[in-house]
RNA sequence: GGGCUCGUAGUCUAGUGGUUAUGAUACCGCCCUUACAAGGCGGUGGUCACCGGUUCGAAUCCGGUCGGGCCCA
């Protein structure tokens, strides 16, 4: 092995990047368009696997459709908006931004993202994507403002924007409020609390809470509706222990009746079921926790964190005596999904996007897109089904698309800018007058938008980037199965609430990256791997095969037997290329006389066929499987042997055909491959002395007319493949046997005897014609 | 708790009703064959998670159980 494939494979990297002409989407025009949206990663430090193993997914594609004829879109972003980006620079600065001045926070997170993309870029381009990095956008440019908030006024104007003094799912670590897609739910330890409430008359009721710090925010105990206690103390109120208040006992079913003693108390807001019961039945309001997490209204609880505060109460309640038992559970608590802090339920003024009324037009949406694998579509399907609120767009941090809007001081009117000003930063730019009164005086909006409400016009983003917008819907999406709800959901119903029309054509889904044994990766668990040492080891070609060693929706563990695999793949073509560039050039292409020749063209038809059936399907694992196939038994192990001594002892005529043949297959094979391998590939076909990048070329065409002679070699194979088999089984070196008898029906005919003879190195080997077929050896 | 999904040699993987279950990797044996020993040829190794059903026939279809994953409650 002579082959060194990481300053191979850096070799053409530097090629591409100065001539680019192959991937260049300005320079291809007049074809039909293949637009790829493709996910722009979140600017937040660290690269991971699931880098390494989607990307090239998407690539493969992009590859393959240049090479069917199509004119491919494969834009590129980087999502350097919102919470991630901000708190990455917090981290990486050691800064806190809520204590700093808004313009310095903007600044440092322009510099770091601006930095850590540059870094991502690198490895991308050594990964071989062929996306347009050069003229990547990100989600935090001017541009991606004007769009972002351009379609925001219209939503605004159409009335599915609004806002509205409501429940609102908040972060206390974050400060800010969130919407149901930021959610995960977590399994905690905490103490269920039973505590006794007590009536005027003396009459009890205990109840079980894991929040008692809740407890001055109670407005009512709720049982269920078949619980017997409700009918025997309907109108019975009830006294909050330490705070003494009274408070009714109600039913409702989203009590459940086995769990404590079967009666909660509803505060407002312990959690979303609270909420629900608390709106139902019109309780008071009574809110005790502000944004940062801290108690106030509650007494001897004022100030301190709600943890502290359940502590203390937890004391206070037992040496008091209302406290009747405690028992630890185990409980899923909703939390943040970006820093695992329990959510707290408030109520607040937030932006709201309207999509409750939309349920079933969205499930529709969904239908007409083409979903790869059909089965994830349930997923989205099944998500939309249980969505509970509108989407809170609305975030109090400072890094992300300012929401456009200021607030009349003198009318209370919302005053929207022109579109012209866009795009615009209220809390700079506060110039404008209220269209209602006239008044200068106003407030600007300081919220910016969820990080969502961009990521989900990533097509119109990319479409304007490059003037492409009246070619909406882009032709696929490319994403993991985990964002389901989460993007795909989003950018579904952006389009259909600004374009009502889908998003794209079809969607592509692929699994997670997990590590050998199978567990998620985590930084607390100690198991990360890098792509980029991952590269380095194997090569860029060998972690893309890698990455489509199984059904790409699939979740895939990170496991070196499938690098090695591929990495011995790429040397193996190298030495396969290295034998075939040394035979001679020329000769008449449209001869095929050896029969050698004719079945390795039938089989390279077949496997043609077969490929670009599962390229079109994205079944890219099942490309590289055939591919894979024909390579390394037909080609390398059949082929290849075959021609050795032909090419070397045939007459003029055999080895010129040899020779051009070989490099037809060869270069066929390559073309096949070279979505997945892109570098070993071009490197394959310049030594076979192409002027062109293989990534320039065309699919490889079906010859046809080779199937009779593909089915009938199948003879000769089967021979040699018995005589090997004999072979070993001697066990022992050549000078130990004479040679061979070979008994068949028919005896092949004499070149056909000649080519098993010369292919596996025997002069003597004697057919026989016989009723019996059997191979047997001579001593 | 619900939805979706996966479970195939030590390991990874193909296979959505029809011979003896695919290939890789690991292991063992033979072969330094002039592209490749990171190779070639051969071999050992599987109650296709478990239980039941449908069928002439099930890894494959249906029901249930167990275990993993994702999403949701």
């Amino acid at each position: 092995m002579d082959l060194d494939v990481e300053q191979m494979e850096t070799k053409w990297e530097q090629i591409w990047k100065k001539e680019p002409g192959h991937i260049n989407f300005d320079n291809i025009t007049g074809k039909r368009l293949f637009s790829i949206d493709t996910p722009p990663p979140t600017v937040s430090g660290s690269l991971h696997m699931g880098h390494a193993y989607s990307y090239p997914h998407q690539d493969i594609i992009a590859r393959y459709k240049r090479m069917r004829g199509f004119r491919v879109f494969y834009p590129f972003g980087f999502d350097n908006n919102g919470l991630a980006t901000e708190r990455f620079v917090e981290k990486e600065l050691k800064i806190n931004t809520s204590k700093m001045e808004l313009n310095d926070v903007l600044e440092a997170c322009k510099r770091v993202s601006g930095e850590a993309i540059e870094k991502m870029k690198v490895f991308f381009r050594r990964a071989g994507l062929s996306a347009d990095l050069d003229n990547a956008y990100t989600t935090y440019s001017k541009e991606s403002w004007k769009i972002a908030q351009s379609m925001f006024l219209d939503l605004y104007s159409s009335g599915r924007a609004y806002r509205e003094y409501g429940m609102t799912v908040k972060c206390t670590t974050c400060r800010t409020a969130i919407s149901q897609i930021e959610m995960e739910d977590s399994q905690r330890e905490t103490d269920f609390v039973y505590l006794k409430f007590q009536s005027e008359d003396g009459r009890e009721i205990i109840i079980a809470t894991t929040r008692p710090e809740m407890l001055s925010a109670c407005v009512a105990i709720a049982v269920n509706p078949e619980d017997e206690r409700i009918k025997e103390m309907q109108n019975v109120r009830f006294k909050i222990p330490l705070y003494g208040e009274e408070v009714p006992l109600i039913s409702d079913s989203r009590v459940i009746k086995d769990k404590g003693t079967g009666a909660e108390m509803i505060c407002t807001f312990g959690d979303q079921n609270d909420y629900e019961i608390w709106k139902e039945h019109n309780l008071q309001l009574k809110n005790i926790i502000d944004d940062h997490g801290r108690i106030h209204d509650s007494g001897i609880l004022d100030g301190m964190k709600i943890d502290e505060a359940r502590k203390k109460i937890k004391d206070i309640l037992k040496e008091k005596g209302y406290e009747v038992k405690r028992e630890k559970i185990t409980h899923s608590v909703n939390t943040h999904e970006r820093c695992g802090t329990p959510i707290e339920i408030g109520v607040s003024q937030q932006w709201y996007l309207k999509y409750l009324d939309l349920k079933d037009e969205l499930i529709e949406q969904g239908r007409k897109i083409r979903w790869y694998p059909d089965f994830m579509r349930i997923r989205y399907e099944n998500w939309i089904t249980g969505l509970k609120w509108d989407w809170c767009i609305s975030r109090q941090r400072f890094l992300g698309i300012p929401i456009p809007v200021f607030y009349c001081n003198s009318c209370n009117s919302v005053v929207i800018p022109p579109k012209e000003r866009l795009p615009i930063d209220p809390r700079f730019e506060n110039d404008l007058r209220c269209d209602k009164c006239d008044s200068t005086d106003l407030t600007p909006e300081r919220d910016v938008l969820d990080t969502w409400f961009t990521s989900s016009i990533s097509p119109t983003i990319a479409m304007n980037h490059a003037n492409l917008k009246e070619h909406y819907p882009m032709s696929a999406r490319f994403q993991g199965h985990d964002i389901i709800t989460t993007w795909a959901f989003t950018t579904i119903y952006r389009s259909l609430v600004h374009y009502n029309h889908i998003p794209w054509n079809e969607i592509i889904i692929s699994g997670n990256v997990f590590d050998s044994k199978g567990e998620k990766m985590s930084k607390s668990k100690g198991n990360v791997v890098y792509p980029e040492e991952i590269i380095s080891k194997y090569g860029a070609d060998a972690t893309r095969l890698w990455a489509v060693s199984s059904s790409i929706y699939e979740d895939i563990n990170l496991k070196d037997q499938e690098l090695v695999r591929g990495k011995r793949t790429v040397v193996k073509i190298y030495n396969a290329i290295k034998l075939v560039s040394s035979l001679p050039e020329g000769g008449d292409r449209t001869i095929y006389k050896l029969p050698f020749n004719r079945w390795m063209r039938g089989a390279l038809d077949k496997t043609i066929e077969k490929v670009q059936n599962a390229y079109d399907s994205f079944d890219i694992s099942k490309a590289r499987l055939e591919i894979d196939n024909l390579f390394w038994q037909n080609f390398c192990d059949n082929y290849l042997e075959m021609i050795k001594y032909y090419s070397q002892n045939g007459t003029e005529d055999q080895k010129n055909e040899i020779g051009r043949c070989a490099r037809e297959f060869a270069a066929a094979i390559m073309k096949m491959y070279a979505p997945i391998i892109p570098f070993i590939t071009e490197e394959a076909y310049s030594m076979l002395g192409m002027r062109e990048s293989v990534h320039s070329e065309g699919w490889p065409e079906i010859k046809g007319g080779f199937e009779e002679d593909y089915e009938k070699f199948g003879a000769v194979l089967e021979i040699i493949e018995g005589i090997r088999k004999e072979r070993s089984r001697l066990k022992s070196a050549r000078e130990t046997y004479k040679g061979f008898t070979v008994e068949r029906k028919k005896i092949p005919d004499e070149l056909d005897r000649d080519i098993i003879k010369r292919t596996l190195r025997e002069d003597n080997i004697a057919f026989k014609e016989s009723e019996f077929e059997k191979i047997e050896v001579l001593k």
